[in-house]
DNA sequence: TTGATGTTTCCATATTTCGAAAAATATGGA
DNA sequence: TCCATATTTTTCGAAATATGGAAACATCAA
């Protein structure tokens, strides 16, 4: 990932709405919601919430695919994974034993394992 | 960690010079880096390196420490550690299956491993 | 104390971002 | 086609941020 990605990608979620409809579309998956229906659940104006989605859009952090009228966005958590790969690949370069840790906190994730 | 903060530890990073001093300061640590020698490295003028190490600073993500006439930054990775747990762990709540690969791209990095 | 060095604060200017209302666009059903 | 619904684009002022020169502040050596 590209240096200008992973700023405009911070730049996105460095904002309320737009930290809270990636959080929730996060919560949504496999799903995904409707640019709609994140705007009520959220209290947002409609066109409020249609300019935060194309920032998040744009960033790549989020996916919209229509549907009928409607179109649904979806957290794009591959994004994420590499976003946050580029600032752990830097952390693991300098410094080791700080990912140690780190790892051990996504462990208890993994698939085939229950989280406390 | 709160909402409050990791808005405005993306913020912080959302910002190409800002991005670099860290990215910089993770590689220089555990020794840091003085401000004036931050500002040589990156080509900016002191007046704007010390606008964004404060800003870097109220964030928590670099924190300074006086050394006779310099101020040294060094990064706070334990800051940016819980930083990247906030999105992680909504990440695992939802969709354990993505933190795997995460978790394993990280596990290269524990102290008593060599990384490729 | 004086001078040299390192850093920050002050200030003005330029740019970006925010939120919301109004208008425009796209879709599906009658 | 015409209408209703869903979403986006446009537009605007207000607020926040970026930049860099000059001045102020802090520290050390002599």
């Amino acid at each position: 990932m590209e240096t200008s990605s992973v700023i405009e990608s911070f730049s996105a979620l460095a904002q309320e709405t737009r930290l809270a409809v990636f959080r929730l579309l996060v919560r949504q998956e496999p799903d995904g919601l409707a640019a709609g229906e994140l705007a009520r659940q959220l209290s947002v104006p409609h066109a409020t919430m249609s300019a935060h989605l194309s920032v998040l859009s744009r960033a790549g952090l989020v996916v919209p695919r229509r549907q009928g009228r409607s179109i649904i966005y979806r957290a794009n958590l591959n994004h994420m994974q590499e976003a946050i790969r580029f600032l752990v690949r830097d952390c693991c370069a300098g410094h080791p034993e700080v990912c140690g840790p780190l790892a051990e906190s996504l462990s208890g994730c993994t698939p085939n394992q229950d989280r406390e």
